[in-house]
DNA sequence: CTGGATGCAAACGCTTTGCAAATAG
DNA sequence: CTATTTGCAAAGCGTTTGCATCCAG
């Protein structure tokens, strides 16, 4: 028994495992693929509805990609990200910009703060010179 | 050819222009019913194609809702949100908390930035007492 | 025995794409 | 006349939901 959790499901133990082992963010697709064949596999839907308690917990944050594509990662894990609006490639930054930045205390009196996300958008060097170059 | 746009759409001014009265964020798919009916209606597809131009243009940005929605404004319009993970309510900051803020210079060297979004997730109050009274 | 969690597959909704017609230069 | 852009409708895709089943307590 677990003497925390509410429901100590061990779903999303495995889920928040996979994901810290993995040591980057993971789209719910690929965590269900990653699981799949393994002792913790389980359903798409059941790592959806999992991976929806984690970020309502705090456990997990995640961010979209241009494609719409949700990706998951540890909130432990505070990465942000350049996106390229063209290709849509991302990649991450070095260091949080706003590391410990506050959002106006009257704003978090009625709002539980559990994680943010931070991202850049603009042409990677590839995508400029091919807008340069049209033909 | 032109030198300066290769295809100075007014499909874009329209898009452009309906963010502006707006005042707002609007989805695709508002954008697109917006317009419906008036003298610079477009169909769906256009409304996407022309958004993200205009995205590379960086004079539209983007982000996601929860829902995987994408909501469009003015880059110029440089707003911030709250939003419950729970019932994926957003609300708006009064001021945003990176005004100014910059990107690594190195990382800029081949990445042309053009807007970024910063959005905060957690618990709004109602959602947060729903949790609490499990019954 | 009862309430919640799960799997499967169907349903969803937003976005993208194929292709032929319309338009710009 | 050639290169683009558009509309429409079909397809795509990740995600959610319905429902019967399974499991924990």
């Amino acid at each position: 028994m677990t003497d925390t959790l509410p429901a100590p499901s061990t779903r999303q133990r495995a889920l928040l495992a996979a994901l810290r082992d993995c040591g980057d963010e993971m789209s719910g697709q690929q965590l269900h693929r990653s699981l799949a064949g393994g002792a913790s596999a389980m359903g798409l839907a059941t790592v959806y509805r999992n991976l929806r308690q984690l970020q309502q917990k705090g456990m997990v944050r995640c961010r979209h990609l241009p494609t719409g594509e949700a990706l998951y990662a540890p909130v432990e894990q505070d990465r942000h990200h350049l996106t390229c609006v063209d290709c849509g490639e991302t990649r991450p930054l070095d260091h949080c910009p706003i590391h410990g930045l506050s959002v106006p205390q009257d704003t978090q009196k009625d709002f539980e703060l559990l994680f943010h996300t931070l991202e850049f958008f603009g042409l990677c060097q590839r995508c400029r010179d091919r807008q340069q170059l049209p033909s």
